[in-house]
DNA sequence: TCAATACGAAACGCACCCGTATCGTAAATT
DNA sequence: AATTTACGATACGGGTGCGTTTCGTATTGA
């Protein structure tokens, strides 16, 4: 497999590039536990300043050792832990626009509950202080996303189910913001109804005007 | 005008129950410099974890006797800071839903800039750790927000200008949604178009489809 | 003038966290 | 078996913030 190896190879001699280095391999179980408990803090605590080294450690049943060996500070284990939010990439089935809105629209819904959108909302808050890492997550999670919605929008001028003088940089956030607001909008332990996805797109779709 | 007095009244005697308490008064300058400094670190320093009382006081240029002798601690100086921002809160003209739309829409955005969306967006975030601060925030600053904007839909209802089956709680979340989106999907120096406003208004009434 | 209170500054003990170093032990290659 | 590296635990000096206390000074009413 050869995965991994963030360690310094230096590969200086004609050997195999795939060469294992020696002494005890690096745990793979404890590095899941890291960012597991990082993504976990940055949740329950509110945000970057409410994960602390000490604390991810002490979660994750781990010697600090062992996460400085792999990350230099903080921000680094942050992104890193921050970049396994990516996948999965949502996929519009492409049967018609407004299914494949409500799949995408139900994404965020379902994200509820799953630690995403939380992490999302509050270090997006944080631009301020951490302007780098905010614009990693826009470009890596974020605008990946929209990219889908926008070519579902797109799609559906071509196929006559969306009208063709749209301002889609509008409708993007629209859709979203609105999804967003409803999961936002609530307490924690309060339930969505089912259908939120469906009335946001319908909404969305059909307008407010008569 | 007997106004402040969080101070220990206890007023026993039939005296007039405005009597000033002896010694030197409380600054309302120092007050109002404690109130700037905390909404000012809640942005800057992103979030609740951010604020701490030490920092407040230095910026305030203030002791931090002076705090403790207004606040018992942090938390209960952030819910007053918030308490702030409440006014003003938007009036709608009442010509047409779309202006009046349009009006509280631009009111998101203007706020932009403004620390309003900043202290918000940050604290929101933090409902995990402090429901309590959210939920007041959300009872005293959002939520008379979503009922102006209610008003101006139900009316619209009535006078025809908007369908009378439209999905009054979607919608709303749509607009104010689609301005947040926009105002903090940007960097904090990048400007927004004039026109956002009017053209998210204009779409949700209008609507996706042909 | 006197008593009462607020002021800013400084220091307190306590707790947390940083990033590093040092343990003895565990798991790999040779 | 010997070597190499990672592991968790523990301790370190240094920094920051907490909430309290103690200063000397300033500002009010009586």
């Amino acid at each position: 497999m050869c995965e991994t190896v963030s360690r310094d190879v230096t590969e200086t001699t004609t050997e195999q590039l795939c060469a294992r280095p020696p002494g005890r391999p690096r745990s793979e179980r404890a590095e899941k536990a890291i960012i597991e408990a990082t993504l976990d803090l940055l949740v329950e605590e509110a945000g970057v300043a409410g994960v602390s080294i000490e604390a991810v450690a002490a979660r994750a049943g781990v010697g600090k050792t062992t996460i400085y060996r792999r990350w230099p500070n903080k921000e680094a284990l942050i992104v890193d832990a921050l970049a396994t939010l990516k996948a999965p990439l949502p996929e519009p089935a492409g049967r018609s626009v407004r299914e494949d809105l409500i799949a995408l629209a139900r994404a965020v819904h379902s994200g509820r509950g799953d630690r995403r959108v939380d992490c999302l909302w509050n270090i997006i808050g944080s631009w301020h202080k951490h302007p780098e890492l905010v614009r990693k997550l826009r470009r890596d999670v974020i605008e990946p996303r929209r990219e889908v919605m926008r070519g579902v929008l797109r799609r559906g001028i071509e196929t006559g189910e969306v009208r063709p003088d749209l301002d889609i940089e509008v409708a993007l956030p629209m859709i979203a913001g609105a999804m967003t607001m409803q999961v936002q909008g609530l307490a924690p332990d309060e339930d969505l109804p089912d259908d939120v996805a469906e009335r946001v797109v319908d909404t969305a779709l059909r307008g407010l005007a008569p």
